[in-house]
RNA sequence: GGAGGUAUAGCUCAGCUGGUUCAGAGCAUCUGCCUUACAAGCAGAGGGUCCUUGGUUCGAAUCCAUGUACCUCCA
């Protein structure tokens, strides 16, 4: 290293040491036996994504923990990889197509999936190379995406699987119905969203020709016209003379019965409910009941279809006809009153479109029984076989695991595995299997004689998450080939990270397909991560506009300092609140490191033999004290990381660097201007500096590469990401706590009195135990320009006293002191420490304190106490 | 409507098994310094009814209950 750049520019290093990595393989992991493996797989990121802010963090905590594996000597492998993202995915591509005059209706399947696969081809690496400039640490050669062929093998695989052992089956149910995506969803992909709508009253006039009538509330008026029936509560006084009658639907003048039945609350609306089974979840459930009809008058897009019998309406769409027919209701003087009402509407996740109920033929996995067969999935996370971090998620787990419902896993999308169920002309299912000829020689075995062209198969694809639950098996091959050594050897992985919300879309669910296809858990922790938000606590998105370019941040202001940002205020669990001073604070930590590096190599060294034996000593001395704080220090990370702390582990290595490495231990050791360094607190200090690189480069991979690399002779295949992390040793340390007291106390005179940093002055010190100070006199004239040190018994004529714990310090100075004031601090002080020294006192002489608590409790107080009246003396004396 | 969570300094958060090493950290703010590594810096300082009200206990930020506010998930 010749000349170090005066302020720190990531940007002129960064690429430059992963392209390094990269090129030394450094992330690359095999099968090793021999070695403890740590493996964590990404939580694959759409394949038509671009890096947002969650990705960020999300990664970068990915990227500490397996950095630090890899330098503790571990197999260390973090498997990439994308999510073909059925959904988004066609909605993305169907959209270009539109653009290019293209309508999806006009392809073929096979066509269509043309398109699709080179949109992925062109776009869907953009990712994982943010993810590079993030210093991502993942081994590339293992890239996996969920929709390559041997992966959606996996998924035909275990369909089949599952098929045979009973827990898939296929029935006609309410789903979710996206109509924009034209596809059934998951409850999981459902988000729930208030509005402000309607509440519309509607008459409903009996069919005896009376001209009474019952009104009806209801926020989707369109639906009237798949009405089936009226329900009351039976215990309605107020309708009992209506049970058995019959009403006509507004417009069709339709007959329906009014029926009575507990689910109809009495205080909603006006307590009648008009059933529409087609349209609604319970009124499916009412009809079914009731053994009512089933008029379904939407179509897959949302549009009227025949059976809404009005021609007025037919063909047109959901809420247009909502408007429409509520004004000509009006008009037909059916109408009651309108109401503003609050409610909740479902919206598909990936499209917004508001979903649907709607009846239809879909696959399903049995979940009670697949819960049943692997109690295990609950069991493990309850007692900690997997940990969940933050504990507090395992609540939320098991309450939805003890309402679980069944997974619905038909998409009707063609992007994606096609569902390997096979159909007669009639559309019976015959077989399900994995090709054409399989299903043939099923059904020959079965003495079904079918021919290929007799035999169709199922139109739909599979859930995308139906492919993601096997991602910790299915990228090692785990189904292909079950005994495999990358299996054998990365599967349990260690550390799972991911958000909150992906819960039981994705956390669940590869631990249920851990336990069926491995009998084993998927990974032993997950750290939940925060949703990042802006200051004002919205979530961050692309809609708001209120989400940073991760990329502009990291040129801006070095990923290093981007990684840092993201961390210091994410505890896992919290919500963090991103802002671009937090990532500015990374970037000056940055600087300051950069600069104290720049402070060391700037050292004439000589050798120790040109030095006074002071010096020599002295720096001993500090280089002992420090060697002390790195070990307290190194057992506190140590500690953090265990618990998943990240950021408080981050924030003591800041405090270590900045605090105790910079702003003391240099200071102490730094030779005054001109003069030279000798050369063992050289090494040493250099071997600190490497020490500390080496405990933060899990969090700032770059610079603390571009130090090391530049702190001594490297050869070409030495890295510090493979360098070996710090232990703790033990070392005896001087204990600098007074020398410290005493340098603060005169600092903060100084600046309570406007005196010079410059200006030096003598103290003398009375203390109880002068080898407390004796030995380290230097370091108090060093740091707080002190001229001269001498021990007295008495305070001497004309001095300042500055109180230092039990012992006294003055400054031999001839201050003009506002005495009133000074003897007001004291006295302040006095009267705490009484009170103090009461409380301590009302405790020790309460026996029941003394009766229940610890022994050594008892014996802190009383150690307590004493000091306590050691101060107050040591004040009393000052004020004369 | 149901479930879970959270409430501590201006902001973001620690505070574990109740006990003055318990009221803390970082940032922000204020004051003084461009002190030859760093103004992306240095040296200091101020700042809190630990959400409310009860209870348990010798002792509560900590445990329990109630209320309030906010967040998340589910219906």
């Amino acid at each position: 290293m010749n000349e170090l750049a005066k302020t720190y520019t990531p940007q002129d290093f960064e690429d430059k040491w992963y392209a390094y990595w990269l090129n030394q393989k450094f992330f690359h992991a095999e099968a090793n036996p021999e070695k403890e493996a740590y493996t964590i797989v990404i939580p694959p990121p759409n394949v038509t994504g671009v890096l947002h802010m969650g990705h960020m963090l999300n990664n970068t905590i990915q990227d500490v923990l397996v950095r630090k594996a890899r330098m503790q000597g571990k197999n260390a492998c973090w498997v990439p990889g994308t999510d073909h993202a059925s959904i988004a995915t066609e909605a993305k591509v169907v959209q270009l197509l539109r653009e290019q005059g293209i309508k999806k209706s006009d392809l073929s399947r096979e066509d269509f999936l043309k398109h699709a696969w080179s949109w992925k081809e062109k776009y869907g690496g953009i990712i994982l190379d943010q993810l590079k400039k993030l210093g991502a640490s993942c081994d590339w050669d293992r890239t996996r995406f969920t929709m390559e062929p041997k992966l959606s093998e996996a998924v035909i695989d275990v369909f089949i699987d599952m098929y045979n052992k009973g827990l898939i089956y296929r029935g006609l149910r309410m789903v979710n119905w996206d109509p924009q995506g034209k596809t059934a969803l998951s409850d999981e992909e459902v988000i729930h969203k208030e509005v402000q709508s309607k509440l519309y009253y509607i008459k409903y006039f009996m069919a005896d020709g009376s001209g009474d009538f019952v009104t009806i509330a209801t926020t989707r008026p369109e639906t009237i016209l798949a009405d089936v029936a009226i329900c009351v509560n039976p215990t309605d006084e107020r309708f009992l003379h209506l049970h058995g009658q019959k009403v006509l639907v507004p417009f069709l003048n339709r007959e329906i019965p009014i029926i009575a039945d507990e689910y109809v609350a009495t205080d909603f609306g006006t307590g009648c409910l008009k059933v529409t089974p087609a349209h609604d979840v319970n009124d499916y459930a009412l009809g079914q009941k009731y053994q009512l009809p089933v008029i379904d008058i939407l179509d897959e897009s949302g549009f009227l279809n025949a059976e809404a019998k009005d021609e007025r309406y037919i063909g047109k769409d959901r809420f247009a006809v909502r408007k429409q027919i509520a004004i000509d209701l009006e008009e037909a003087g059916h109408i009651l009153k309108i109401e503003e009402y609050k409610n909740q509407v479902g919206t598909s996740e990936r499209t917004g479109a508001v979903i649907e109920p709607r009846l239809s033929l879909q696959w399903w996995v049995d979940m009670k029984q697949f819960m049943a067969r692997n109690p295990q999935v609950l069991d493990a996370v309850m007692s900690d076989e997997i940990q969940f971090h933050p504990a507090k998620m395992k609540n939320t787990y098991k309450h939805w695991i003890d309402n679980i419902k069944d997974w619905c896993i038909s998409r009707q999308l063609w992007w994606g595995q096609r569902i390997p169920a096979w159909y007669d002309e009639k559309g019976n299912l015959v077989a399900v299997a994995k090709t054409e000829s399989e299903a043939l020689d099923i059904l020959k075995a079965k003495g079904q004689e079918l021919t290929a062209n007799s035999l169709k198969q199922d139109d739909d694809v599979l859930d995308t998450w139906f492919s993601s639950w096997l991602w910790p098996i299915s990228v090692f091959d785990g189904f292909e080939d079950p005994d495999n050594a990358d299996i054998k050897h990365f599967y349990p992985t260690n550390d799972l990270v991911t958000a909150p919300e992906i819960m039981f879309f994705w956390v669940f669910r590869m631990i249920m397909a851990g336990y069926e296809w491995r009998g084993e858990k998927p990974f032993k922790n997950v750290y939940y991560t925060g949703i990042v938000r802006d200051k004002q606590r919205r979530k961050m998105s692309k809609s708001l506009g209120n989400s940073p370019d991760p990329l502009d941040l990291i040129a801006k202001y070095g990923a290093d300092g981007v990684r840092m940002g993201m961390l210091l205020c994410s505890p896992a669990g919290n919500d963090i609140l991103f802002d671009d001073s937090q990532v500015e604070q990374g970037r000056n930590f940055a600087n300051k490191i950069w600069n104290a590096f720049r402070l060391v190599k700037g050292w004439e060294v000589k050798p120790d033999n040109g030095f006074s034996p002071e010096i020599l000593a002295a720096n001993k001395l500090s280089a002992d004290w420090f060697a002390g704080r790195l070990h307290d220090a190194l057992i506190d990370i140590e500690d953090k990381y265990k618990g998943y702390r990240l950021s408080e582990a981050l924030m003591s290595i800041y405090k270590l660097i900045w605090d105790d490495f910079c702003a003391w231990y240099l200071e102490m050791v730094k030779p005054v201007y001109g003069e030279p360094m000798n050369e063992s607190t050289y090494q040493t200090t250099l071997s600190f500096f490497e020490e500390l690189m080496k405990v933060l480069h899990p969090f700032m991979p770059f610079i603390t590469e571009e130090i090391w690399q530049n702190m001594a002779e490297r050869k070409t295949g030495d890295s510090i990401c493979v360098a070996n992390y710090p232990a703790a040793v033990g070392v005896d340390a001087p204990n600098l706590s007074r020398v410290f007291e005493s340098i603060q106390q005169i600092r903060n005179l100084r600046n309570a009195k406007g005196l010079s940093p410059k200006e030096a002055f003598e103290i003398a010190i009375k203390a109880k135990d002068q080898t407390l100070y004796a030995p380290y006199t230097f370091l108090i004239q060093k740091l707080a320009n002190v001229s001269a040190i001498s021990f007295v018994e008495a305070q001497p004529q004309g001095t300042t006293l500055l109180p230092v714990d039990t012992d006294e310090l003055f400054v031999v100075l001839n201050l003009q002191v506002d005495e009133a004031a000074e003897r007001e601090k004291i006295e302040k002080e006095i009267a705490y420490l009484e009170g103090f020294m009461k409380s301590v006192d009302a405790k020790l002489s309460n026996e029941k304190f003394v009766a229940n608590a610890k022994p050594e409790l008892v014996e802190k107080e009383r150690q307590k106490k004493a000091d306590a009246a050691a101060k107050i003396e040591v004040l009393r004396k000052s004020l004369g």
